[in-house]
DNA sequence: CCACTGCCGATTTTT
DNA sequence: TCGGCAGTGG
């Protein structure tokens, strides 16, 4: 009866992959061919039929919405009274699972165990603050480049020194130079980078056989999704973690489209060399999508060469044929794309329909479009709620808890809230630090001694007061009455009233959503130690992203990019931008391989489509400012064997006049600044206008008194206004 | 410590 | 076009 439940359903290289228990097996995962089914029931079959306890095995994805969502779909598997056992099954991201790893055992290889992660925007500020040290020119050197390329080494387990001698060109060099300093300065602050948590854990198994022996006996069973995304770093862990064979990756080559982040596709095209006795399933029955929208998608692909030979069959009727727009401009464009979404609301929800484009700059003149004719949607991505300045400021007072050594966070907090701590001040604390070889909190401590003004020495004083007290009442309060307690402590409202008086609701709002992000911790993690309980609460901030608190709930159209666009499906999608430079993108032009990565980008974008594709592109556009009208089709359009059609005239679009947009909400569009509060009007309202009459503001952009509306009118189409001058007026709805 | 200005640069961003 | 920055001046 249980075999029933879990191999019913499955067609018959589903079924061969569930229950191909022993050794290693790859399977490849078309585009909607069952791909979480298949690891959900294999280790449902794993559990029922096979009767291995739940905490033998692993199960490891890239991101933390594919493990809830792995975790949920097991629990519906489950007979009744399993439930409880399931969820000792280890669901975990790489990073999360070398984090648990590391909180565990890392003192082995040096790592304390309440290290503070640190995310993209951290590190960038410190290898800024390194260039500046070095005296290299951040102009010429950018951080980010440099951070990347520091990032792409450790990803490939590669050591300073290999970086430094293979370095070739001026900002190689200077990230070579930068590399082992960066580290060096993780150390002392008792932190790691996101890359760190491989590297590092990779290092532990390697300096400890007995704990490898130990993970590689508690992991009798790993299974691992989204294989062709494997860096080197993580094949690596894999491979020591799977010395016993039981290992099951599911992937598909076509998807791999991370290889700028150190992601190698060989990893899953040499898996039967790496793994000799490995089994290879294919699925290709693709549930999904309609056989014309599969045609287009493998007329595409088939022109990469660097791929596993397969052909999605689709398991759905024929359906409407795919169609391509050639617009005349952007506008044009946009005005299709809403005319189409507009239309097909009859049939289907907005949530059922999505935009995707190559670049997040592509997604504007599509929201302009949608707030004009009150469309709801909403952007993945975008600024997440995790980088906003209120929630970061406050995170940084918890890791400061955590982990006084964090500099990278008492630097945040030192003068946030102001507290007349400038940066010459600071400068003399990270020198003190630097040359007693402790942490900048340290110095705090000896403030006595340090050779500043009496008014400074107070307010040092009073920070350090401020923070042991902190610190020392963190003991026996909630993560979530220890934020609040930081909060008043620091007048953090005050603050926050005075220094953007606009955005206050919107700050304090988020401020209210992360006390309940940390009541939701508390109840999950049912903690008893409180520092452990801290430390757990920034790490999972820190893994967290954006996407993972998206309401799925809402009815909107969701505009993304082609990346975030991996593991969706929509009924109807709309891949725009279709245009060489953009997609492909004009950086990929030299590169074959690169090249082969912006088609599978775009086979992702087709293959998430059930329904209905539309393929638009513009034959001009403005790109940077300038207006070119030079814009060539995507050499995809003529792969996939689809003709252009005739430019199609710009057309005038009609005002719905209607009621206020969907796209602004809490987390995903706080984008509206002092100028909203200011002037009382915000994107998506309709305004009036004394001279021009009606129209829709549908954007805002600059500040003060440079503050310039877009307003499309009903009579007159386009104008830019300025704010401070025009006389808006909101129209009640 | 801030507000202003002028310059540069501009894919993608699972963690 | 536009946003993020470094450098400047009050």
């Amino acid at each position: 009866m249980e075999t029933q439940s879990v191999l019913s359903d499955l067609n018959p290289a589903q079924k061969e992959a569930v229950t191909t228990v022993e050794g290693p097996l790859l399977v490849f995962a078309g585009a909607g061919s069952g791909k979480t089914r298949v690891i959900t029931h294999r280790i449902a079959y794993l559990l029922y039929e096979i009767g291995i306890p739940p905490d033998n095995i692993l199960a490891v994805t890239f991101t933390n919405k594919a493990a809830r969502e792995m975790q949920t779909r097991l629990l519906r598997l489950a007979p009744p009274d399993r439930e409880a056992s399931d969820r000792s099954v280890f669901f975990a991201t790489y990073h999360r699972f070398c984090a648990w790893l590391l909180r565990a055992y890392g003192q082995v290889v040096g790592v304390q165990k309440h290290f503070t992660i640190f995310d993209d925007a951290d590190s960038v500020h410190l290898i800024r603050q390194i260039l500046k040290s070095f005296n290299l020119d951040s102009g010429l050197y950018r951080p980010a480049a440099i951070a990347a390329m520091i990032d792409r080494a450790k990803n490939d387990l590669r050591s300073p020194a290999d970086l430094q001698s293979q370095a070739d060109g001026p900002v190689q060099k200077a990230a070579a130079k930068v590399f082992p300093e960066y580290d060096r300065r993780l150390r002392e602050m008792n932190a790691l980078d996101f890359s760190d948590l491989l590297v590092f854990a990779v290092k532990l198994l390697d300096t400890s056989p007995a704990l490898l022996r130990q993970m590689q006996e508690k992991f009798a069973y790993i299974l691992v999704d989204e294989y062709q995304d494997t860096n080197i770093a993580q094949y690596s862990l894999l491979r020591k973690l799977a010395a016993h064979g039981n290992l099951c990756v599911v992937g598909d080559d076509d998807q791999a489209i991370y290889s700028w982040r150190g992601a190698d596709i060989r990893n899953i095209l040499s898996f039967e060399k790496d793994f000799p006795n490995a089994r290879v399933v294919k699925l290709e029955e693709n549930y999904r999508s309609t056989q014309g929208i599969l045609d287009i998608a493998y007329q595409v692909i088939r022109h990469n060469r660097d791929r596993a030979d397969k052909r999605l069959q689709a398991t759905r009727h024929s359906g409407q044929a795919p169609m391509v727009y050639t617009a005349a401009d952007g506008y044009d464009e946009a005005a299709f794309v809403a005319r189409q979404v507009r239309e097909l609301s009859s049939e289907w929800a907005y949530s059922d329909m999505a935009v995707f484009y190559r670049m997040t700059a592509q997604s504007r003149l599509i929201e302009e479009e949608f707030l004009a004719r009150a469309i709801p949607y909403v952007v993945v991505s975008g600024v997440g709620f995790y980088e906003r300045r209120e929630v970061k400021d406050l995170l940084a007072y918890l890791r400061v808890i955590a982990n006084p050594a964090d500099d990278a966070a008492f630097t945040r907090i030192l003068n946030v809230p102001k507290r007349g701590i400038g940066e010459s001040t600071a400068a003399l604390l990270r020198e003190s630090a630097r040359s007693a070889g402790c942490s900048q909190l340290d110095i705090l401590a000896r403030f006595d001694s340090i050779d500043v003004s009496p008014a400074v020495k107070k307010r040092l004083h009073e920070l350090h007061d401020l923070l042991t007290d902190l610190r020392n009442s963190s003991a026996s309060l909630s993560v979530e009455e220890i934020l609040r307690r930081i909060v008043s402590v620091t007048d953090f409202f005050a603050y926050l009233e005075k220094t953007d008086p606009a955005g206050f609701d919107e700050r304090a709002a988020n401020v209210q959503e992360l006390y309940t992000v940390a009541q939701e911790f508390a109840r999950r993690s049912g903690g008893s130690d409180q520092t452990a309980s801290v430390t757990g609460f920034v790490e999972e901030l820190s893994l967290l992203t954006d996407a993972d608190r998206l309401d799925p709930d809402a009815d909107r159209v969701s505009l993304m990019t082609l990346h975030a666009a991996k593991g969706l499906e929509f009924s109807a999608v709309f891949l725009i931008g279709l245009e060489e430079g953009s997609l492909p993108h004009a950086s990929a032009f030299e590169s074959q391989s690169e090249l082969e990565e912006e088609r599978r980008l775009c086979y992702v974008g087709i293959t998430r489509a059930k329904d209905r594709l539309f393929l638009s592109h513009a034959c001009s556009r403005r790109i940077y400012g300038e207006s070119r009208d030079d814009i060539r089709a995507s050499r995809f359009l003529e792969e996939a064997g689809l003709p252009e059609g005739e430019p199609a005239r710009r057309v005038s679009s009609d005002p719905t006049g209607s009621i206020r947009s969907g796209g602004s909400d809490r987390i995903e569009r706080m984008a509206l600044d002092e100028e909203t509060a200011a002037y009382g009007v915000s994107p998506g309202d309709r305004i009036r206008h004394p001279v021009f009459g009606a129209g829709v503001l549908l954007r805002i952009s600059g500040r003060a008194e440079n503050a310039t509306a877009m307003v499309r009118f009903d009579r007159v189409g386009k104008k830019r206004l300025r704010l401070a001058n025009a006389r808006l007026s909101r129209l009640d709805e």
